[in-house]
RNA sequence: GUCCCCUUCGUCUAGUGGCCUAGGACGUCGCCCUCUCACGGCGAUAACACGGGUUCAAAUCCCGUAGGGGACGCCA
């Protein structure tokens, strides 16, 4: 049970597509505060706009968080669900006298914004209903606030510090449309509070609105949650980041070969630091991380970091399960190339693998060879290498491999070492070719690992289908 | 247009008045290691936006300027 005064903070997207890296980044950053502070983070769906929300956004932002790791506390919350709720709110305000029924129409609004902009003036809306005695028929008015314009709102924000905006900046804004349903204003200040948000976490685009949302709280007699406005994610180009501009769903970084606590320990290193450290565990990460630490500058995604990170991310995950993400890559691929016993060979061999992938699609592309089925196909690099003098080795190391008394990568670089010495060529003379013969390519784990991985007889097989190809 | 926020190497950041001739990481470029490719090691490159103050002392505090971002919906 979490303690009475514990933290509580909450990850409030709306579905409207799939878990974006910058919601991602939100998220994780609500995660690490609660876990730190001990207190939970819950998570809400703020589907009041039904024309754009979808269930296939909702599946996706949920599994987008599981991906990652990011566990929320309880159900999951649909604000949708809640909208008696924030109409009752309305309505008591309305009671109060702390809101108004409004009939301006949305002509009227459209005209009055564009003449304040060409006078100068703030776009706000005039408060010219407030001042009406009338009772206009259900589904012709909307519940506005009636907001408190003299004197200034103060926020202490965790991140941003304290703010000040003056209250005559805040119009009277719109609490309940006219068919009834909260708009977003209302419906986060009611969820926050019913839900007992403590800290509400968020993107400093949502900056001013908070000076509005205090304005309900305030008119409600509701105590204020602390808030702490993150600056947001930019582009590699230094420009918004949106779905024009690299904001990709995170099951996009999945398939573009990221682990995800490589996206996470990168996600997380944007906006935040802790001294030097570069590589930290989710662990580390909740016993260090506080969103006070967080900076107030925006930061720019760069992909080749991510790309360092999950390189590192790779050499450190475990190999049964690398194998498991590479596997039905690597089925879909090779179909009817696959060799018989491709997935055992796949594992014993991961740690070569594995230390040379940033990613997993790269992880799943030289596992082929150990994968395919012979004949390999061979590309240009391995049959540069597989020249006259390249197969002229081979074929002499070829009659020494038959003496070979046993088949692991000690005796075979012994062997190979000792070839060398005798013919009078540098090492790698014999390896390359080798390396062409047994993976039909240049690049590869190192060749007599790869000779005692494949065994005896398919290494000798596909040597003798080299030699017998060039 | 109005209001709000931001500004340290190309990028992410450390730095909270003296420890800063500004540290780390990614990237880039050398060298070493080496059977290829990676890893790793060593080294190099490169920043306090600008201008004024305050102070014995400023990347750090204050004020301007410039540049960037955000908000201003019956969207969230």
């Amino acid at each position: 049970m979490p303690k009475p005064n514990a933290v509580i903070t909450r990850f409030a997207p709306s579905p409207t597509g799939f878990l974006h890296i910058g919601g991602a980044r939100t998220a994780l950053f609500n995660y690490l505060y609660a876990k730190h502070m001990g207190g939970k983070f819950l998570l809400r769906i703020e589907d009041t706009d039904r024309a754009r929300s979808t269930q296939e956004a909702v599946d996706a932002i949920q599994s987008g968080l599981k991906w990652l790791g990011i566990d929320w506390d309880g159900d999951l919350v649909s604000q949708f669900e809640r909208a008696p709720r924030h109409a009752e709110i309305a309505y008591e305000l309305l009671a109060r006298g702390k809101a108004y029924k409004c009939t301006c129409t949305p002509e009227e609004l459209d005209a009055m914004r564009e003449e304040a902009k060409t006078a100068g003036r703030p776009m706000r809306y005039d408060g010219r209903c407030s001042v009406k005695t009338h009772d206009p028929a259900p589904g012709t008015f909307v519940v506005r606030l009636k907001a408190e314009h003299a004197g200034e709102t103060v926020l202490q924000d965790l991140i941003q510090g304290e703010v000040r905006v003056s209250n005559s900046e805040i119009d009277d804004f719109v609490l309940l449309r006219s068919d009834g349903t909260p708009t977003y204003m209302l419906a986060v200040v009611v969820d926050d509070h019913d839900m007992g948000i403590t800290h509400v976490v968020r993107g400093d685009d949502h900056l001013t609105n908070t000076f509005r949302q205090m304005q309900i709280y305030t008119a409600m007699g509701w105590p204020t949650p602390t808030f702490a406005h993150m600056p947001l994610m930019h582009g590699s180009d230094g420009k918004k980041l949106s779905k024009r501009h690299g904001a990709l769903g995170v099951e996009a970084y999945r398939d573009m070969g990221c682990l995800p606590e490589a996206v996470c320990n990168y996600l997380m290193r944007l906006g935040w630091g802790h001294g030097d450290a570069e590589i930290i565990s989710r662990e580390q990460a909740i016993e260090w991380f506080d969103v006070k630490d967080v900076g107030k500058a925006a930061a720019r995604f760069d992909a080749d970091k991510l790309a360092n990170i999950n390189a590192h991310y790779m050499r450190l995950a475990d190999d049964q399960r690398l194998a498991d993400i590479i596997w039905p890559m690597i089925e879909a691929k090779l179909g009817n190339a696959m060799a018989e016993g491709a997935r055992e060979r796949i594992l014993k061999g991961m740690v070569g693998l594995k230390d040379r992938a940033k990613n997993t699609i790269e992880l799943a592309e030289s596992a082929e060879i150990y994968a395919r089925k012979r004949p390999l196909v061979f590309n240009d690099a391995a049959m540069q290498l597989l020249n006259e003098e390249g197969i002229s080795h081979l074929q002499q190391f070829r009659v020494h491999l038959d003496t070979l008394a046993s088949w692991d990568s000690t005796t075979l670089h012994d062997a190979a070492k000792e070839f060398a010495e005798q013919v009078g060529i540098k090492l790698g003379k014999i390896a390359q070719p080798l390396r062409a013969a047994l993976t039909g390519s240049n690049i590869s784990p190192g060749v007599f690992e790869v000779m005692e991985i494949l065994g005896r007889g398919e290494s000798l097989a596909r040597i003798d289908d080299a030699l017998a190809k060039f």
